[in-house]
Order: structure tokens, then sequence, then C-alpha cells
DNA sequence: CTTGCATCTGTAGTTGCTACAGGTGCCACA
DNA sequence: TGTGGCACCTGTAGCAACTACAGATGCAAG
């Protein structure tokens, strides 16, 4: 009985350290849902299974790919239900991907009026600054 | 005698309604300094001029551009001294537009990864989703 | 003078973390 | 066996940039 901790399992720098995941955020995901509340030592330090890793690394990527919480709690709901309805992540891709895909829209339209504004100022300082003006221009929309 | 208020100002729910700015969010700008302290009637109401109208568009249409409080406040702050250093100015576009630009790639990329993941279940419902398998898939990056 | 929408203040909630403060656990090394 | 010191603990507050109340007034028209 010499040792207490278990040798299978990660204290929390350790599962940090493998996913990319902030401890802080670890214990946070642990908060609010979304990571199972892990065994503890007598002395009360977290113990990580490889499940617990797996689990994280999901998190990660699907984080990595914009996925909200909302929409990870749901995705792991199914996972942890068994029930995964392909129909329905499929259904969640897509959509996440519309919305990717307006928001790069955006983005271009944006990097189109940006690049007007700075390229009427790129021939140097001149006494009133165009890109005031332009933001200054009539009242609104 | 007959008017309290002035007839050349706005309640704030006018100057809401000419910017597009949330009269909450107008309150907000005053409490964190971005738009000055307007004048109230004798009642508390606050008063807007049309000085106030001019500053907060030029604040709505920067937010638009996706410029943060923190470089509005900058460009205010050149205004209201009467200091615009339009190289200054320039150069803050420039590192605006850079930032715009990175977020297209990074999520031009995500939209790449996405549409993979979506092409795999496309066919339609199977055992395994592979929408859930990826993301499963190697424990990192 | 009443009706009722517009405003008021102040606080708390949102999303997804991050950063402390002030305390223990754990383990290797002497 | 003791001790040094990093790892870990809890709990709370902070970040951006708002939004959403609650509960109390202002103000203008009829």
């Amino acid at each position: 009985m010499s040792r207490v901790t278990n040798p299978r399992a990660y204290p929390i720098g350790a599962l940090s350290r493998e996913t990319g995941v902030n401890i802080e955020t670890i214990r946070y995901y642990e908060k609010i849902g979304l990571m199972p509340r892990p065994d503890r030592t007598p002395g009360g330090n977290r113990q990580y299974t490889h499940d617990h890793l797996k689990r994280l690394s999901f998190i990660r990527k699907s984080r990595d790919l914009g996925f909200s919480i909302a929409e990870i709690r749901s995705l792991l709901g199914m996972v942890d239900q068994h029930e995964v309805s392909c129909g329905e992540v499929h259904r969640m891709t897509l959509q996440h991907l519309a919305a990717v895909r307006d928001k790069i829209a955006a983005l271009r339209k944006l990097e189109t009026v940006l690049e007007a504004m700075a390229a009427k100022c790129a021939r140097g300082d001149v006494p009133a600054c165009p890109v005031i003006d332009t933001l200054f221009d009539q009242a609104g929309a």
C-alpha cells in the first residue's frame, strides 16, 4: 500500500500540458458541467484518466473550430447518452459552417472599407485626416 | 418662458433612433467616458445636441468597422485635442486591417475543416458519426 | 389631472475565460 | 525523517462590450 495516488492518473497540470487547455479553464469546464468531476487524491488533488483526456481534447478541438460552449454541450450530450444522431450533428455542423461563412463575408466587406480608407491617406500626412473625415461623414448608415 | 427643455435638443430615445445605438449602450458609453455628459432637463433627462449625434455616429461606424473601444477612445482623443495625427490614424487603420485579414484567414481554414467534416456524413445517417469521430480522433494537435 | 410612454439609476447577467490571493498537497532529495 | 519548493486547491473578481432587468420618476398630450 505504498502508493496513495493512482499511477494511471494524471494531475491537472499534465492534462493541461497534453491538451493545451489552461488549468483554470479545465476547472472552469468542470464548474459549468462540461467536464465530469474527477476522483481526488486523499489530499484533494484532481486525478484524471485517459477518458478525461479524450473528452477535453474533443472540447478543445471543437472550440478551435469555433463551436460555442452550448453547442459542445449539446454534442457531448449526445455522446454521453449514446444517442449520437448523425443527422443532428450534421445539421449543427452545417449551421455553424453557415455562421462562419457569414462572418467571413462580413469581414471581407470590412476589409474593403478599411482598404479604401487607408488608401486615401497613403500619400502622407495631410492637414485633414481622410480616415477621421470618413468616419465623421453623414450622420449614419 | 414656456419651454423648459431646449427645442434643439434630443432626448436619448431620439439619439438612439438616429444613430441605431441602443439607449443602454449610449448610457454605457457615457459611463466609460466615450461620450461626454450631456446637459439635463430640470427633471434629470439627458439633452443631446447635434455634436453628440455626430460623435455617436462616429463611434457607431468605428464599431461597425471592428475598432475596439480602446481604439476609438484613442481616435477620439486625437480629435478632442485637435491633434489628429494622420500618420497615427493611418497606422491604426492598417494594423486593424491586418487583424481583420488574419481573422479572415483563420475563418477560411475553419470553413475548410467544417466542410470536410460535413461532407463525410452527407450521405445520410450512419452508425458512427464521422463528425464526432473526427473530433475525438487522436488526442491533440 | 390623469394616463402612459420615455427616462432615470443601479445592479446583475451574458460568453469564455483569466488572474489573482491566500492557503495546502505532494514528492524528491539530503 | 524533515524540508524545500513547485503543483495544486478554493473562491472571488476582472476582462470586453454590452444587455436586461427592477423600481422609481419625467414629461407631454388629452
